[in-house]
DNA sequence: TGGGCATGCGCAA
DNA sequence: TGCGCCTGCCCAT
């Protein structure tokens, strides 16, 4: 379930256990060529960008993995089971075996490539709260609707489909508003809302936009509504109708109430 | 058993 | 703009 926060998630715990010690890297799949170069390394470090996730190898390796829409991690405490045929890569220390499947890239990059690529990325708003001037920038560039802007990696990096339905809503922008048309003050508070959720996510794990006076069960952990237009049905603030519609190829949500299209 | 679907992205036209 | 790719899971048959 990749969005941004997901894979912060993954470099703090993945840092916790393998920076700083030997790890064993094998590809069971055998897709993963660059294993046998680092396998039995130390691990230097462990870092997110956006949805990509790196490792530091030392000696000019870092192993970059991208999930896409599939990918996901599996955690296991030794003696771990005997991987899947699918596993992509195992890395393996003394105290923790993790198996990436599914992942759209797993393979070995320099550190001049993995500047190049963190270079094509926007900002950050999980790490850069304080910075959104940079993704407003690129933003004044992009002739396309503020739901598809959301979603280009070289404008911020991080959001996905769930990040981009929900903090359109909260803030009353229709999808297809046309980027150039959001002032600047509406930015900055989208991506102030954009770092609270996201931040906190990377330590719930969880995508919840409604807060708890929202929610209907009023219990801050408890089974209620935890979005506001992504995969809902009504609105829950004006209980009109949600639009589901194939924006560029991927679904846009909206309350057209709420989120007035634009003339 | 098979089809559809999913929080993504790069590429060919 | 549409397609292909990566995998697992759920549902209908």
């Amino acid at each position: 379930m990749p969005e941004g926060h997901t894979l912060h998630r993954l470099a703090r715990d993945h840092h916790a256990w393998f920076a700083g010690g030997k790890v064993a890297v094998t590809s069971p799949q055998g897709r993963f060529a660059g294993a046998g170069r680092v396998d039995g390394r130390r691990v230097a470090g462990v870092a997110a960008h956006g949805k990509h996730l790196l490792y530091d190898m030392g000696a000019g390796d870092l192993i970059h993995v991208h999930l896409g829409l599939f990918g996901r991690f599996t955690h296991h405490s030794p003696p771990a089971p005997d991987p899947r045929e699918t596993v992509r890569m195992r890395l393996r220390s003394a105290q923790h075996v993790v198996d990436l499947v599914g992942a759209t890239t797993c393979e070995l990059i320099t550190p001049d490539q993995r500047d190049e690529l963190v270079g094509r990325l926007g900002p950050d708003p999980i790490v850069q709260p304080e910075d959104p001037g940079a993704g407003w920038a690129a933003l004044q560039r992009k002739r396309v609707g503020i739901g598809r802007a959301l979603l280009d990696q070289s404008v911020l990096a991080g959001v996905g489909n769930v990040y981009r339905a929900e903090v359109l809503f909260v803030h009353g922008l229709h999808p297809e508003v046309p980027a150039v048309e959001v002032q600047r003050d509406r930015w900055d508070a989208l991506w102030s809302t954009l770092h609270r959720w996201m931040a906190a996510a990377v330590d719930s794990r969880r995508i919840v936009t409604v807060p708890p006076e929202e929610r209907g069960d009023g219990a801050v952990d408890g089974p209620g509504r935890t979005r506001y237009v992504y995969k809902q049905d009504r609105c829950l603030r004006c209980d009109g109708p949600i639009r589901r519609w194939d924006l560029a190829g991927r679904w846009a949500y909206a309350c057209e109430t709420c989120q007035p299209p634009p003339s």
